[in-house]
DNA sequence: ATTTTATTGCGAATATGTTGCAATAATACG
DNA sequence: CGTATTATTGCAACATATTCGCAATAAAAT
């Protein structure tokens, strides 16, 4: 199961190494150059989660955003997990520096956290 | 716009109430002794959001989650938000006593925190 | 008893995400 | 290079979650 480098694969990189906020799947579509099919968009951002290079959120809207986040996946910076802001008004979402910190019941076993404020931006506000 | 008392307003609050648990509309469905039509489910809960009785959470799996936990609510109690548990294997949804703390950046206002930790409960493992 | 209008059920619409399948193309290998 | 292998793509269809319009029903107010 070897990836192989497609245009497609290479435009979905770029877009997101290029961008400061986590793209949903129509962002992305609509901010490509290239045509590329909805199934294949998909295929592709799950395969880099997959391959940890992005990472996956699901807002509050229930939607997919996907993120590069290049900071916070920093292996020298320890918090895998932060937080992330939905803006309501300029309708994005950002990767926050800010760790996500919890404490769990004995015995509950942590896989993944999800975690995303909503509210407005200091760009809207 | 008054709110009226129904059968369907009262069942679907009952079977909140006695609920450990953050409910799906399927899983609401399924519970209840009557019949509720779907859309009917989702309006009494959307409404019950907007009087402040009920909250939602939006899981993983992009589906919305319902919830009374009285404890959170209780306004004596200051954390408004708190995590939530989901448990793959028993394919719950629960409310943490664990309180959300986090900062935000300079201008920006939180209005809501949705925040699911997932893994496997203490019953599972 | 009657009026007002919030609520319901139904069907249809919308939106998001996934999957099967055949066609295409990236890579490996002679 | 030329060919074989198989990952990737596009398309259409599917699945699921949620919402919406509309007419019918039934709380609540008078």
């Amino acid at each position: 199961m070897n990836r192989r480098n497609t245009p497609s694969k290479e435009a979905i990189l770029d877009l997101l190494s290029g961008s400061k906020k986590a793209l949903s799947q129509d962002a992305i579509e609509r901010q490509l150059d290239i045509e590329i099919n909805r199934a294949t968009i998909y295929r592709v951002l799950n395969r880099f989660c997959e391959d940890d290079i992005v990472h996956k959120i699901v807002a509050e809207d229930g939607k997919q955003y996907f993120a590069i986040c290049k900071k916070c996946d920093d292996p020298s910076e320890v918090f895998q997990h932060h937080f992330h802001f939905r803006c309501l008004s300029c309708d994005t979402i950002e990767c926050l520096q800010v760790p996500v910190e919890y404490s769990v019941p004995n015995g509950y076993e942590v896989q993944n956290a999800n975690c995303v404020l909503t509210g407005v931006c200091d760009d809207c506000s």
